[in-house]
DNA sequence: GGTGAATGGTTCCAGCTGGAACTCATCTTG
DNA sequence: CAAGATGAGTTCCAGCTGGAACCATTCACC
């Protein structure tokens, strides 16, 4: 329970945790009990919504290309990247996305292998390779976009369009912000 | 790229992707290109900023925890949980969490042996196991809680407290409609 | 223009992960 | 109240993951 947390404190802060009553809304939508604690007794609200979200968008995704595509998780980012932009690096794919290099790597080789990506060597500095689509690698990326792109579509479902605008428009600002956070928890809570 | 695309449809969608030009916001915040071409120029501009914002929490959140208490993420993901609400049983940890049910099977397991858990049999239904922190256990969860609040408080710094609050409300409303998305991803994209 | 730091990418390997199958308990239904 | 269905939790194991060390190349700078 809250009990441990300095109530006070958390209060003074953006969007403290509220009652622990179950809202209406909860019920209503059928949603079990300890997501409705995590949304609204949970000093971590954005954490949560932001790994909930992402999580209810990403398992049915890979899911689905492991299943049609024989495709692991980290070959689907490799080639939803290289979809976006074509010529890019891996290290810009590891910028991007939430993977450490060597399973970027590998899955950039499983990707060679199959064909799907081609890999060429920078002339400028031949430690870069850049890469790029096959035709089959195209076909795929233009058979699963418009799949991802409904899924999200059906997550937004309850939201006007101005209602996404700005969630787009806040979400984009806290990415933007990025190098102002702390890349490591240390001892800061030691006040 | 996005000719792949049909750029027509996705115009008429919730929030379609923008100009392909680099925005000002991008370079002088050094933003690297590859995520800026995933905020804007990528048809799933929820996923990549839910995942991008999980990631960054996620990442020197379990550095943190694994390297001062020597607990893995999930974990730390149940402590956290029984934190929010003792008595609580490992399928409710399951429900409003991004892991698999072996996987907290284990992770409850280790916690117990780690005497940070205690597992209580429920007494109508005795395939219920209710877990409660236990004295050490409710003093990680004290001291790490604080901490965890900072590091997301740093990531919405730069929101004010009426956007923090739209955020909120927004990301709750998602979360809400949950019933209604589709679990799986088929052949929707048949049309 | 030579030497040390930095960078892109790969390899190693111990350990974790997660789908699937299993156990034991409870609910359902005739 | 027996039999099948469902549900909580565990176990099995093949395969993936990711930290750390490594290699090759390029950059910094004196």
């Amino acid at each position: 329970m809250l009990g441990i947390l300095k109530l006070d404190k958390l209060r003074r802060e953006r969007l403290p945790p509220q009652s622990r009553s179950v809202r209406p809304e909860a019920t209503a939508a059928g949603l079990h009990p300890m997501v409705a604690t995590k949304l609204w007794s949970n000093p971590c609200w954005l954490s949560f919504r932001a790994n909930y979200i992402a999580h209810h968008f990403n398992q049915p995704l890979y899911e689905w290309i492991a299943r049609k595509y024989k495709l692991s998780a980290p070959e689907h980012v490799v080639l939803y990247a290289v979809g976006l932009e074509e010529g890019i690096t891996a290290d810009d794919v590891v910028a991007s996305s939430a993977r450490p290099k060597n399973t970027l790597s590998r899955a950039v080789n499983a990707l060679v292998a199959k064909h799907l990506l081609t890999r060429v060597e920078d002339a400028a500095d031949r430690r870069r390779k850049h890469l790029y689509l096959t035709r089959q690698g195209r076909r795929i990326v233009a058979e699963t976009v418009p799949a991802l792109v409904e899924h999200e579509q059906a997550m937004l479902a309850s939201l006007s369009h101005n209602e996404c605008r700005t969630l787009h428009d806040l979400m984009t600002k806290i990415v933007l912000s990025q190098n102002a956070w702390p890349t490591r928890i240390d001892e800061e809570s030691k006040t």
